[in-house]
RNA sequence: GCGCCCGUAGCUCAGUUGGAUAGAGUGUCUGGCUACGAACCAGAAGGUCGGGAGUUCGAAUCUCUCCGGGCGCGCCA
């Protein structure tokens, strides 16, 4: 609807360009829905913006503008208000027109082609397999996903991927840990290191391995106390990978094949499907990382110094050079990372979006100029910063360390408050607000949920749908177009102003990455018709009314239907 | 110290990229089930949009500055 009004104010402008030069020719018409109804349904300030450019009084130059705009029977009146914004007013025929849209187009409706099949890949959640996702992975989780489906339903080619860090010392970490609860059970107590994994998991992952391999990973381990708890790790795996030799991989790749699988599965429990799992360590041996920083050295970006190659990222607004080859020759994470976002480059992606921790905003800056100094365009990288969740239990912040194994998990989450709240309450909040998340509260009163209060307006149609049947009362699907002029109640027009503005809400949520528009629009559709229920009767005895009113209740269904599908949230048909 | 994010009703937060009288939920108060589901609805009260200055027809939104909070500033990952 917004698009045939943009259309005819371009072809206005492009009138009136003959008397007012260029200055109008590449002025976009920019149409607003109005915040009130007194103001008729859409408006545009083109008048206010350009009537400095056009040397006119904005009023004087809206006058003209409209003496202008082609004729179009969708369009009941147009007039000039305020400081000189122009106000449309659409015939209920175009609103109409719109509801059999919606009933016609189904699961599509609100879909588009803006996008143009723009190649996405998002790649999201992306936590270290050093143990269960927790709370805050959630909301990775849920952003990205969602994300991904409004983009997807925009036009977009999108894949998504977890990028898996089964690279680097939290993984030695992990596997030291597990190899203390394993000696354990063979009967060998260690005193564990402080900052080891501590959670139940990997007391599990020890049980496999000694339901697998017996004792024939244990070994004579003889550790010096160490005052500093991060070189105490360090020792200790220095020590442990002496003695185990190939055995230490086994011990490091069965924990990581445990804790991964665990978080697919939990990840598929959650409603979310990767398309890729991309392993960190291919970068190494599939040769990515030597292509990357040979790139770099081709580009002349790159220097030695104190025995280290660095990256001259600080050319390429950084605000600082960068290490990617260490003096004792190991690649660093960096540089597995510029090589990980040039190989995505590689295979083809125009957008590489990223949903990060806020924590990980320092390094945005690192990569992109990566990526540049290869010859890859800046704008090629998004990312997308999530804040913390910040856990309550009532007026108690939950403390939470991932090496201490005391912390809440996702799954933990999800089966106190179910898939759809966690899904829905991770996404209510901009991704840049810190979100507080109160346990208590979920559990106690998680009939509050807004969850709740947009799925009960989609089950009460269903229900009205069973009565309909039950009462012997028909539904002429082939007739409601006809009927839809019986729809003359306040209420009923603006639940269908509210309906037509699905298409509107998902480009912009898309675009801003902004899944809470969504979810507040698809509450404000909820009132509407929660309001409109319990003002009036949906199944009348007049049949033309009744056909309306199914078909305004049916449409409504349909969009809320749509929106939770974005979302990954159900739509029951009873609760 | 430098950088990024945030500050809106008692509380938790939206605010359609600068629009018209700043909105929801929750909490408090008052009403509504002998009509399609009361997980609902109708109404009341609640505001110096952190403070100040600027930009312009117009600012919660943009700029500057100050105050307050979170996070980050490794040859860790």
């Amino acid at each position: 609807m917004r698009a045939l009004l943009e259309q005819l104010v371009h072809t206005g402008l492009q009138t009136l360009a003959a008397e007012f030069g260029a200055a109008l020719e590449n002025a976009d018409a920019q149409i607003e829905r109005t915040r009130d109804a007194r103001h008729g349904d859409f408006t545009t300030n083109v008048a206010l913006r350009l009537a400095k450019a056009v040397k006119r009084p904005p009023r004087e130059f809206a006058e003209q503008l409209i003496q202008a705009l082609p004729r179009a029977e969708q369009i009941a009146a147009t007039e000039i208000a305020g400081p000189g914004f122009i106000n449309f007013r659409l015939a209920p025929e175009a609103f109409h027109a719109e509801l059999v849209n919606i009933l016609n187009t189904g699961p599509r409706y609100g879909h588009s082609e803006l996008g143009r099949g723009q190649r996405i890949l998002v790649e999201y959640v992306s936590a270290n397999p050093t143990g269960p996702l927790h709370v805050g992975h959630g909301r990775h989780a849920a952003y990205g996903a969602c994300v991904a489906n409004l983009l997807k339903a925009t036009g977009h080619q999108v894949e998504q991927e977890y990028y898996v860090n089964d690279a680097g010392r939290q993984m030695d970490i992990l596997a030291l840990s597990v190899w203390f609860r394993y000696a354990e059970l063979q009967g060998v107590h260690h005193d564990l290191p402080v900052n080891a994994y501590r959670g139940d998991y990997v007391r599990e992952i020890a049980q496999s391995l000694a339901d697998r391999h017996g004792d024939r990973l244990m070994a004579d381990l003889a550790l010096e106390s160490v005052v500093d708890p991060e070189l105490e790790l360090d020792t200790s795996i220095a020590a442990l990978k002496d003695k185990l030799g190939a055995g230490f991989q086994t011990v490091l790749d069965t924990a990581l094949d445990s804790v991964l699988s665990d978080i697919k599965d939990d990840l598929a429990d959650f409603g979310i499907h990767m398309d890729h799992w991309f392993s960190e360590r291919s970068l190494a041996t599939g040769g990515a990382i030597g292509t990357a920083l040979e790139q770099l050295k081709q580009h002349r970006v790159t220097y030695e110094n104190d025995g280290a190659v660095w990256f001259r990222s600080s050319d390429f607004g950084d605000e600082k050079d960068r290490v990617v080859i260490r003096e004792n020759g190991n690649t660093t994470y960096f540089a597995s990372d510029i090589a990980y976002h040039f190989e995505k480059r590689q295979r083809g992606f125009d957008l590489l979006l990223d949903v990060l921790g806020s924590d990980h905003h320092g390094y945005v800056a690192r990569v992109r100029a990566g990526l540049q100094a290869m010859g890859e365009p800046g704008e090629a990288l998004e990312v997308k910063l999530v804040q913390f969740v910040v856990l309550y239990r009532g007026s108690e912040k939950v403390q939470m360390s991932t090496r201490s194994g005391n912390y809440v998990t996702l799954r933990q989450l999800r089966e106190e408050v179910g898939n759809d709240a966690a899904r829905l309450f991770y996404v209510m909040r901009s991704n840049d607000q810190h979100l507080d998340f109160d346990l208590e509260l979920a559990k106690a009163q998680s009939n509050d949920n807004p969850v709740y209060y947009i799925q009960y307006a989609h089950a009460r149609v269903a229900s009205v749908m069973q009565r309909l049947a039950e009462d012997d009362l028909s539904f002429d699907r082939g007739q409601a177009a006809t009927c839809l002029d019986a729809l003359t109640e306040p209420a009923e027009r603006g639940l269908l102003t509210a309906l037509s503005r699905y298409p509107e809400i998902v480009e912009l949520a898309a675009a801003n990455r902004a899944p809470q528009h969504l979810v507040h629009y698809l509450r404000d559709v909820a009132a509407d018709f929660h309001a409109y229920y319990n003002a009036h009767r949906v199944l009348v005895d007049e049949d033309r009314l009744r056909n309306g009113r199914v078909a305004l209740a049916l449409a409504t269904q349909q969009v809320i239907r749509n929106g939770l599908e974005l979302l990954g949230v159900s739509a029951p048909e009873s609760m």
